[in-house]
DNA sequence: AGGATTTGAGGACATATGTCCTTTCTTCCG
DNA sequence: CGGAAGAAAGGACATATGTCCTCAAATCCT
């Protein structure tokens, strides 16, 4: 990770990061512009966290570890994002552990700044409950799509959401490296992905070719993603 | 619903919550204390909110229902809790029906008044910010729990964590009766919390006497709720 | 290039869980 | 009290999913 404190370079990345209303002129000079690689992490699970980031450009993975060591992908993140404010909020050590996945950029400020000149600054407070508000929606939806839904669903849910935007070219292109990742993020296993994907195949929804899948029946995985249900 | 705009009564009940240093001046008059009787609905899934409701006293529970008529309990919740907040911050309809289960007693304030004098407050926009981490701490950990954990473990949970203050007088007692509350809050079918507890009873674990479980054997219980898991 | 090593895919089997239906047990009414 | 109606529990079967292993494909090292 890469600290630079130039006062020049942290306000023009305030500003790209359209954050410019959410600092009160006491807060400024605390503000640290970090730059993180590719892999790096930026804050680990159950450590005690005691820096405030917010993402301006890149994106990063967020992923938890259970006690039996399950690694479970929560979300793939992209401006605007925070990281660390629920623990900040509720005073308790870092729950997820937060990867760069591309190269990042982050304003970053102390909790202690924060306590001293923030919490009585109206607009940063608003930015972080909207951001913490986003947060539980998304983690809110995610709970019962996945207490609702079987695996198959999860996956046909992935694929159109994710298929799509991630590669830049080609409309309906995606890697299939990321497989382990997905079996992740859906919360099942690895094996259970192959499984489905094979039926998938099967069925004539996708297409896999040299390791790339290919979506060719957007329709239908709606169809699954949506009508697929648990009682 | 009974609504009481005595202020008297409503200053009463703001300094029993412990909520007083929330409301500036302006919001005071605005405030209304409600009523509500067991299995009365505060609010329901997919409405147009308008109010904000702070709970004071009582129990109440929160579930959602999915497109498909499946329904999932997220939580039950106590004192101090807030509903609608998530919704006022992101501008979204109403996301789960929240249901009585005792009397409750909860302070009202509409999202005009809200949005007119009290976004420049920092005590309250710093009190919603706290339950709203709550609720994500709370949301978060179930996700993983349960995407984590079979069905069984997921009950010892629940039978450890519900069980025993639920009643007030017996120890390690709780009404059978809601089985199938049950069922919805851990995510599986009623069927399925039969058959596992039926395991448990042949394992020792509990017992089932008249409609009232009794828990026999904790510290082996917890060791299926931790140690069970799912890669 | 050729074998060694790693990584991905798929087979076989066991378990978990859902669904539908039958069996029990309660409750209630005449 | 006896049976009808409703709620709770359990049986049978199908599907979903996890685990362990084997086989195939890609990668690497010399």
């Amino acid at each position: 990770m890469k600290e630079i404190t130039n006062p020049a370079a942290v306000e023009q990345a305030i500003i790209e990061g359209g954050l410019s209303a959410l600092f009160p002129e006491a807060l400024r000079s605390k503000l640290v512009l970090c730059r993180f690689d590719v892999r790096e992490n930026i804050c680990n699970q159950g450590e005690t966290p005691t820096q405030l980031y917010i993402l301006i450009k890149g994106k990063m993975k967020c992923y938890t570890t259970s006690e039996q060591g399950n690694t479970l992908i929560l979300s793939f993140l992209t401006p605007p994002e925070v990281i660390g404010d629920i623990e900040f909020i509720q005073g308790i050590p870092i729950m997820n552990t937060v990867e760069a996945v591309t190269p990042l950029e982050m304003i970053r400020v102390s909790y202690q700044a924060m306590h001293q000149f923030g919490m009585n600054h109206p607009p940063l407070l608003q930015f972080l409950l909207k951001i913490i508000g986003e947060k539980f929606q998304r983690k809110s939806s995610s709970l019962s799509f996945n207490l609702l839904h079987t695996a198959e669903a999860r996956l046909a849910w992935y694929l159109l959401s994710n298929g799509f935007d991630e590669v830049d070219g080609e409309e309906a292109g995606m890697q299939v490296s990321s497989l382990k990742d997905t079996a992740n993020l859906i919360g099942t296993s690895y094996r259970h992905v192959n499984r489905v994907l094979r039926r998938f195949i099967e069925d004539g929804l996708v297409k896999r070719e040299k390791g790339m899948l290919t979506i060719l029946d957007k329709e239908r995985l709606r169809f699954i993603a949506n009508e697929d249900s648990a009682d």
